[in-house]
DNA sequence: CGTCGTCCTTGACCCAGATCAACAACCTAG
DNA sequence: CTAGGTTGTTGATCTGGGTCAAGGACGACG
C-alpha cells in the first residue's frame, strides 16, 4: 500500500538532501535546484529553544532529525505540550509572522528551513506543496483532536499507553507498517515532558509507568528503553478502538 | 474576474447564497455560476447525527445556521468534543472519504455542502479555494491546540469560563470586533455538551456556573441566557493571558 | 388540567491524581 | 575520588472533581 506521487506517507527518500515532506515530489531534482536559494539547514542543541511564543518567525521548515516539542505556558507556570515534532514533521505558519507557541529542542535537532517570503511566493507557483500542506495540516488537526480525546476523558494510566501508542505508530509509519507483535523503543522524553503532554505531573507518570512495568504490560531498561511484548495489550490499557488510523 | 480576496476575516456576505468561507471570494458572481452546479443546501433538526464517524462521506461543506458539534467516543461511552461548529465553520476532509467523528446538529442546522469529487476538481482549478482552505485549517489547528490547555491545565471553574469566553470570541468575530465591557449571549450547549466539550461531568458544569453565578462573573436568565457584566473579570477567570487571538 | 420527559441543580460521599517530601541513580566537573 | 546537578522513584497526605442520588423547573401533549 505504498503510495507514490503527493501522498503523504512518509517516503523512503535516503538519498535526497531535502527530507522535506511538504515540499520533495519524488524527490524531483528540478525542484531542488529551484529549493537552493531558499533553503538552509539549522542546529539546535537539547534544551534550546527553537521559538519563543509570540515571536516573529520568519522561516518555515521541518525536522530532519531529533526531536522538538510545541509548548503553550500560562502565566503561572502551568505549561500543555501542544505537538510533538519528530522528523519529517512541518513546523510554522504560512501567511503569519507570529510563533503560536513556543518550539523547544526536547534531543539534538536539525531542521530543514526555508525563508518564509520565498517559500510562501514558491507555494504559488507550485500547487502541489500547498496541497501537500493542506494534507499535513488536515493530519496535524486529526492528531490534535485525537490528543483531546487523550487529555479530557482517559485515565493517567490510559494516558501514558496512549503516548507509547503514539510514539509507536509514528516509528512504524516511517518504515510504512502496522505495530504489533513485540516492539521496541526508546521513550524521546523527559517524565516531566511526559507529564506536560498529557497533562498530569511528573510523580504520576513514574507511578504509571512503574505500574506498568510491574503488571508486565512493558518492559524497562534503564529509564528509557521500553519493550512491548504485546501491542495489542498496550493498545488495550490505552482504551484505544481505533483501526490503526488508517481510515479508508 | 475579481481579485480574489484571501483573507480570512470574515466578511459582510449577507446576501450571498454561498455562504461559504472557503470558496466565496468576495461573492464573484462568475466563481458562484461554476459553482451552481455541484452546491446544495441541507437541513437537519436539533439532535439530529449528520455523519457517524467513520461513515463514507461524499460531500464537505459548511455550516450557514444553527450549530453542530464534532464529537470523539469510546467504547463505553466516553464522549470528548473535538469542535464545535457555527456559521461559516468548515466540515470536511477533501482527499479523504471516510469520517474522522461523530457531526451532530446541536441545534436546527443548515448546511450548504458540495459534492466532494467535483469541489476537488475546483480546488485544482482554483488556487485561492485550496489557500483559503489552508488557512482555515491552521486556525483550526490553533483552536484545537489552544483547547488542549483548556482540557489538560485548566481547573473546571477556568475552563467554563474559557469556553463563555470562546463562544464571545466568536461571536465578536463575526461583527469584527473584540469582545469587551457588558456582554450578553445565550449558551448554545446543553450542560452535558459542554461537559463533554470541557472534559468534565455535566454535575460539575452546573455547580461552577452556579459558583460564577453566586460571585457575579456572570447573571443568568433562565438556564441559557447569559450577561456578562465586565469581561476583563471573565478573562480573569479563564486564566486567559492572550491578546485576543490577535497574533500579528 | 396533570403527566411525562428533558434538562438542570444540589447534596453527600469517594477516589484518582495532585502535592509535599525524602531519597536514589546517574551524570559531569573538578 | 567527591560534590553537585539533573532525572527519576516512592511514600504520605490532601483535594478537586467524579459518582450516586434526590428532586426542581419547564416544556409538550393527552
Amino acid at each position: 500500500m505504498l503510495q507514490p506521487d503527493l501522498s503523504l506517507a512518509p517516503h523512503d527518500c535516503s538519498d535526497c538532501p531535502i527530507r522535506h515532506r511538504a515540499v520533495c515530489a519524488r524527490c524531483d531534482a528540478d525542484e531542488l535546484a529551484v529549493l537552493e536559494g531558499i533553503k538552509y539547514y539549522r542546529s539546535y542543541e537539547a534544551g534550546q529553544t527553537v521559538i519563543w511564543s509570540g515571536d516573529r518567525m520568519d522561516f518555515v521548515g521541518s525536522v530532519v532529525s531529533g526531536i522538538a516539542t510545541l509548548t503553550q505556558t500560562m502565566e503561572d507556570g502551568r505549561t500543555q505540550m501542544v505537538g510533538l515534532l519528530l522528523p519529517s514533521d512541518f513546523v510554522g505558519r504560512p501567511g503569519r509572522d507570529g510563533a503560536a507557541y513556543n518550539v523547544v529542542a526536547t534531543s539534538d535537532l536539525v531542521m530543514c528551513c526555508f525563508r518564509k517570503k520565498p517559500f510562501e511566493k514558491l507555494m504559488e507557483t507550485t500547487p502541489h506543496i500547498g496541497q501537500r500542506l493542506l494534507q499535513m495540516t488536515l493530519d496535524e488537526l486529526d492528531a490534535a483532536r485525537e490528543w483531546m480525546l487523550v487529555l479530557g476523558r482517559k485515565t493517567a494510566r490510559e494516558k501514558i499507553a496512549s503516548l507509547m501508542v503514539i510514539i509507536l505508530r509514528r516509528e512504524a509509519t516511517l518504515n510504512m507498517k502496522e505495530p504489533s507483535g513485540c516492539l521496541t523503543f526508546d521513550l524521546p522524553l523527559t517524565r516531566e515532558a511526559m507529564a506536560d503532554y498529557l497533562g498530569l505531573t511528573l510523580e504520576t507518570v513514574s507511578r504509571q509507568i512503574s505500574a506498568l512495568k510491574r503488571e508486565e504490560v512493558i518492559l524497562l531498561e534503564g529509564k528509557r528503553h521500553v519493550t512491548v511484548p504485546d501491542f495489542s495489550r498496550l493498545l488495550e490499557e490505552a482504551g484505544d478502538d481505533s483501526d490503526g488510523g488508517m481510515l479508508a
